[in-house]
DNA sequence: TATATTTGCTTAATCGATTAAGCAAATATA
DNA sequence: TATATTTGCTTAATCGATTAAGCAAATATA
């Protein structure tokens, strides 16, 4: 069973007897070939099973049609729906994608981007690791020329496209709808400071409390990794004080289920000994009992905008644009982790 | 701010008044060229910041050092993890990864194949579809001469290298364990028989309950498509029963969770009335309560074998080696759900 | 009928990197 | 000193597809 040589434009050339130059413009319906050699050239290619060369066309034409998505990790709900979204669209515009993963690490993430970068991708939507701080890997995607959008974690001073939602009104929101429930002293589990979209969290927390009067008290805001183990340590932490809040919201649902776990471990009633709320809406959240609230991040929706924005990069790339800065207004699911009144 | 036109090889070569061939060479450490020569060339090379175009590489060399991964969804905790362990070993080995997603449907397999085909990769490795029965496009990337490679579910018809679990030992396992733990009616709702992966898990059980003497009532065996919602329906097929089971063991753990929800709805304790194991060790088995007892498949394990059986295959591709089966013994987890004694 | 335009192709260069073949100079060996 | 070998490069072809330029034949227009 020896290896099938592959079938070339030259092979289908021959076989007619004409130059290879007109079997690729056959192929590509130019204008100025005839309707005989056109069907000619089709037949004989589906016959050999001609599979146009992508490295050899690419290489020509200067553009590989392939899009590169880096993400912290691909096994969450988010992340995975926001990929499948975005590819869809770029399929249909004859984009595939390439995704890599960073592992929130800073090292794995500037690897990622030598890869892609080496493929000749035509461009890269990316999703920042929560390690990282340093912009000079990102400026090197800017330098090459190639669009580069950021989707929710994303960095201003990077001055790129980005998708996201309002994390400062979602997180307002949240504050909102616990005070309402009834809580009086809410804490917040937030995530590192430096990230904006955690920044923005913070503001929107700590703005919300000072709008309904209620006191902001240092020991009560906490600023964690976000993973399930530190969510517990934060929950407990929190739980050591002297005065415990009434209620926690956790910028992240991973750590807002190590939080639930400690709650109950405690014995503490949810939500009326101490109310919880999560962010990101993942699977989980409606699996585990009591379920937990959540904001809904449009997952696909960014997904869906993030390909949008590329394309119209991709087809005038020499207008120099105003940048495309898109943030969508999140959805709060309430459950009842923060419910004290069931309907 | 102009598009900065890519550093090539002829660029150095020019600066330094020397052949492109002897700048390639240099930057390949050929034995053959100076140190002196050396040297130069990569000192230019640094600072014109040069980045070897890939494209042109793979196309002259035949080989495009990219490996097409073809899953049926990312955010399950087991395609992403096979996948992470097999990203590192290729990786160290020169070897990137394309990933793409079937979303369990046939046809955008195909589509999937076609992209990797297409991209020139060097190799693919797969699980297949759900949907899929026909094989066609699998003949069709071994027709290419590629290695392909598939795991977790794969086809005996296909005769390529395949790693996997034991299904047929970890379902025998499942239902000892359940009739250790007292339970004599066990019920079991499982994937597609024409899935060899599934087939084997109820030739599993099948086996063991005869094994053990106990009756196998057809009634207690169900066909299921194992989402969290078809676990609802059978669960609720399984309780409409006059006689119902006194433990259900269930293929996927998505399935056993949906059924794990009817469970709860209607009052019946777990494990004591009606024990329940899924299959996969997904995380959120831990997490929910009560926790779920499953079987751990070794993704990281899966994914490392796969990438090397993938490299072993490159490196002596002429030779028609017998295949190689990797099948792994799976390990059981027992939480609360299946656990009638806590210790 | 004479000129202009269109049609349908071919020729040859190109994208960048790699490599077989080969040549001159330097060095080693007899 | 004469020949053989090694060193350090160059030349030119190549991987496949694409495309600008151009040419001859066919057709249209004046």
């Amino acid at each position: 069973m020896s290896k099938k040589r592959k079938t070339t434009l030259k092979d289908i050339a021959i076989l007619l007897d004409i130059s290879t130059a007109a079997v690729s413009k056959a192929l590509q319906d130019d204008s100025r070939i005839s309707a005989k050699t056109k069907e000619a050239v089709r037949k004989v290619a589906k016959d050999l099973n001609y599979q146009p060369n992508h490295l050899a066309s690419a290489l020509r034409k200067g553009k590989s049609n392939l899009v590169g998505v880096i993400v912290p990790r691909t096994n969450s709900n988010f992340f995975s729906s926001v990929i499948q979204n975005m590819e869809e669209i770029l399929n249909k515009n004859g984009y595939n994608i390439i995704i890599t993963q960073s592992n929130e690490s800073y090292s794995k993430e500037c690897e990622a981007i030598d890869t892609l970068l080496f493929t000749q991708v035509d461009g890269i939507i990316a999703s920042m690791a929560n390690e990282t701080t340093d912009l000079d890997y990102y400026e090197k995607i800017k330098s090459r020329g190639i669009p580069l959008i950021l989707f929710d974690r994303g960095e201003n001073d990077l001055n790129v496209d980005y998708i996201g939602i309002d994390d400062y009104a979602s997180s307002h929101m949240i504050v909102e709808h616990l005070i309402k429930e009834g809580c009086k002293r809410i804490a917040h589990i937030g995530g590192y400071k430096r990230t904006r979209i955690f920044n923005n969290r913070i503001r929107g927390y700590v703005d919300a409390l000072r709008e309904n009067n209620l006191p902001l008290a240092h020991e009560l805001l906490l600023e964690s990794s976000l993973t399930k183990e530190d969510g517990r340590l934060k929950m407990e932490q929190l739980l050591a004080l002297d005065k415990r809040p009434d209620a926690v919201y956790i910028a992240g649902d991973y750590a807002a289920l190590g939080a639930l776990q400690v709650l109950q471990e405690n014995k503490i009633a949810v939500p009326n000994e101490i109310a919880l709320i999560g962010f990101g809406n993942e699977p989980f959240t409606a699996m585990v009992s009591p379920t937990i609230s959540s904001i809904d991040q449009h997952s696909s929706e960014i997904g869906r905008l993030a390909a949008q924005t590329f394309l119209e990069r991709i087809k005038m790339p020499e207008v120099k644009q105003t940048l495309c800065k898109k943030i969508l207004e999140a959805k709060l699911i309430v459950r009842d982790s923060s419910n004290k009144k069931p309907s």
